[in-house]
DNA sequence: CTGGCTGCAAATCTTTTGCATCCTG
DNA sequence: CAGGATGCAAAAGATTTGCAGCCAG
């Protein structure tokens, strides 16, 4: 079997790690994250490598970037549209599945033509409630 | 943009000519975009004074930072809660007011205790709309 | 005099880019 | 051999930090 896929690029060792690594992957990692995962195990693996391939995913919608995190960015394997709960302590990241969809009021958008919303819930997660401040 | 900044530290010229630049503003200014401005008129100012100034002013809820450009750190003198709306092609940042306030449905939250909640709209603004692509 | 502020430069951090090398077909 | 992929290192951008000098109280 050919070692390319439906999209069109090579699926070469490094690039299965990574997807293998975010395949279902719930933590919104930075590349740097992935990276040090990684390379754990594949001592070879280059951050470039890791850059060039979030690159490529992020083209062929395999992944999307977020833009949630003040310093850097993170990555999210899921790409069906859903919202974020983010802990202000400890940045942690998870999930929101939609099922409330929400709409701005016509009169509100400014001559925008909406294509996407993505809503943020800052909070306090249970872990970090425990301890105080 | 409050206005209590005379409590607990110096209006330097630098400090007020930022403060000056920002408050009322719309455009949601990068550090960069801010020393750029200031700098004309004002051939002193460092960048670093620029950085120094943001971050009294997030301590003291003078303005909030934003992390909604992927790139950089962008910085908005409303403290008031709003929303959102960007423009995918120029990146054009504009206020939105709530009154249409969103919560998440409590059987949703995980265990998260949500204190404060902000919206994205994504879209293609209309200026963009008028050039093809 | 003292402490805070400024401005410059150096240092950091994240991300991108250039390029030589290495497959793989 | 050709083209894409990799990895290293350098570059680029944004932000932070260290520090000496300055200024106001």
């Amino acid at each position: 079997m050919k070692k390319e896929n439906n999209i069109g690029f090579k699926l070469t060792p490094q690039r299965l790690a990574i997807l293998s690594y975010l395949d279902g992957n719930k933590d919104h990692p930075s590349a740097e994250d992935i990276y040090k995962v990684i390379s754990k195990g594949f001592p070879t693996m280059s951050l470039a490598t890791v850059y060039n391939t979030l690159d490529l995913l992020k083209k062929h919608n395999g992944i999307s970037e977020l833009t949630i995190d003040p310093d850097k960015k993170r990555f999210d394997p899921n790409t069906e549209p859903h919202h974020h709960l983010i802990c202000t302590r400890c940045r942690r990241i998870e999930d929101v599945q939609t099922g409330f969809d929400f709409s701005l009021p016509l009169n509100n958008t400014r001559g925008f033509e909406i294509t996407g919303t993505h809503i943020e819930f800052y909070g306090v997660c249970p872990e970090c409630k425990k301890s105080p401040e």
